[in-house]
DNA sequence: AGGTTAGGCTAAAACGATTTAGTTCTTTTC
DNA sequence: GAAAAGAACTAAATCGTTTTAGCCTAACCT
């Protein structure tokens, strides 16, 4: 059967080599074999010699050991499970980007998946996720995840929850941008620059993040002696047009009703400037703008828009590690309380204002 | 040990349930819980009692079969492997999408990585998945993956190709793009819109689907008698800024060398609008631009980027189809010959030309 | 009555690893 | 010289499933 000039494992009608047929060829026990492939080999005194013909013949053999065995045997699948909003939107494919290169320092690989925001698909992937045996989680939850993830801990299954968290739950973990202190120096630098009529927008959530960032709008229009407030909450589960619209409607108010606006997320930005492109509105001179949260299209837009930014690469190392110390220590009891890591977010001046 | 008042699954100590916990509690065997768990019970002849039974105490404990123990039982995973070249980028992440809900509908899972063009990263890839034993792979190749690809082929497991092919190996299957059909539609609509003078930007590699988009451009400038050809060629490696520089010192010329630019990928027409806006040129008064592959920025740029643009739920949806042929008819001798299945792009006019 | 069939289940092997507890020599130690 | 220690391995259990091959009882033929 074999073919002259082509190295065994090259072959095409190979199958899948396992332990025990190095085990056989190397004229070994399969536990000698599974001691020399974990370099336990010294610990289990196995000989200089055995050694060297378990490796050779394995390598000969192309040996690749089988995951769902180990993990089966183990315990441990070294892989955590992430769960984001939505893999494209850019955000998170950054912040996804950024858990996956700190996991591999650590030896670990993700599987991601994308709730869309969807409460059932969100315990779902949960579901998904914990039949695959993963050793721990980051989550962006939805708002009412918090049982199911209580349930996650229960079984011992570390979560660390991203970009979002529970503040009636502070036994789960959470990193995250500082979102108050983050809106607030927005507000104040709009304030700075002489503009009084702000208005905001953001987006139709109980969610605590959301909360965070319009109680800032708030407190900072209020502490300059500001009453009146202007705020867009765009309906959750509007389509894009549907959010385009209502955007584009209220933007045409500009210059009039007030003189800045500051988007309250990424997404409700892009449909700021698609707004303001299709109603030609001149920025900064009729409109400053301002968003929170970065995006390429930002960039490149004319005028280019100023941005809170949030740490994303930060809140993804800060997010492994946690979970990381958690693996660790798996099996201890975790601390009952755990105040979120609020990371500080910048602000990137460019055009719009 | 029990907690009043909450159901079993929800308590926080609970330990994960297997399937021998079932079979115990509710007095019956191993198999006959499988059977049942699997709807088999019928054809098993399990009474209607004991499937209802069995099926009220598996819900009752929250049972959730483990998938690594069924996949090394079974030798299935209901999993496939998705390599692109960087999940980051907005192609990719649409496709990936398009991908993992198409793979839904025949109740599989997708996990996916991202090469970033390293051909040492891909065979990385590839065995990490292998090890993880997933069914069959769809994968953006980089230049030298054919070898590895036939491997994996050898050990039965389906391959298919996206968005580029190895025109030597016709036994893997590929599914794309018509890319010479494609760039040909894009340079005779700039013809006929009256530019003979366009440059071309494309980027260094050796890769079939590149290779087809030049010669398109090359065989309808000839055809249209068109003798001089202007071409840049991004380097490999670059990074942002280093590109960045490359094009734009390029187009520091528009207007005297050319008077309209065709941009092959999506990247480096973003690469692209970053340096026209710094150069302030005047599009399309002075430049014409067009770009091959759709991209959020170029509809909302000032002005708008005229594109042509991939059928990419089309590229998904038949990739999966294609792969899913395959795993049903697997152990089969796979066909030796399969063209590739290229689709047809569109050509999408904005602003820009 | 004896043999077949059907109904309703279970025992046990298998998947491919890891790991505990030995086993069999050989070498020290007292 | 017997007991203990060390060296170099190996046998077998185990993880949680699926699946094949039975087992046992009751009903059905002839």
């Amino acid at each position: 059967m074999n073919v002259i000039g082509v190295p065994a494992h090259t072959q095409y009608y190979m199958k899948k080599v396992s332990i025990s047929d190095i085990a056989r060829k190397a004229g070994v026990s399969v536990s000698t074999v599974s001691f020399v492939m974990n370099d336990k080999a010294v610990k289990m005194r196995i000989s200089r010699e055995v050694i060297e013909r378990v490796e050779h013949v394995a390598r000969e053999m192309g040996y690749r050991p089988n995951q769902l065995a180990r993990g089966l045997r183990t315990g441990k699948t070294k892989t955590i499970g992430l769960i984001v909003e939505n893999i494209s939107n850019a955000f998170f494919a950054t912040l996804a980007k950024s858990i996956e290169d700190e996991a591999k320092r650590y030896d670990y690989k993700v599987v991601y998946c994308s709730t869309d925001n969807d409460e059932e698909k969100a315990r779902d992937l949960i579901n998904m996720l914990s039949q695959r045996q993963v050793d721990g989680y980051i989550i962006t939850p939805t708002l009412n995840l918090a049982e199911e993830i209580r349930k996650l801990q229960g079984e011992s299954k570390p979560v660390v929850l991203i970009d979002r968290y529970f503040p009636a739950h502070t036994e789960i973990p959470a990193v995250l941008v500082d979102n108050y202190e983050g809106v607030s120096r927005g507000m104040e630098y709009l304030l700075a620059k002489g503009y009084s009529r702000i208005a905001l927008v953001t987006i139709e959530t109980e969610m605590a993040h959301m909360k965070d960032r319009l109680r800032a709008y708030r407190d900072v229009l209020r502490r300059h002696g500001i009453g009146e407030e202007l705020v867009l909450v765009v309906p959750y589960n509007s389509d894009h047009e549907a959010a385009l619209q209502v955007v584009t409607q209220m933007l045409t108010r500009a210059g009039a009703d007030f003189d800045a606006v500051f988007f309250l997320t990424n997404y409700l930005g892009v449909l700021g400037i698609e707004a303001i492109k299709k109603l030609q509105i001149k920025v900064p001179e009729q409109l400053a703008v301002l968003c929170f949260d970065d995006n390429d299209i930002f960039r490149l837009f004319t005028p280019s828009i100023s941005v809170i930014r949030q740490p994303i690469e930060a809140i993804g190392q800060k997010a492994v590690s946690t979970l990381m110390e958690r693996l660790r220590h798996s099996g201890e009891e975790a601390p009952l309380t755990n105040l979120p890591v609020q990371l500080e977010a910048d602000l990137v001046r460019r055009e719009s204002i």
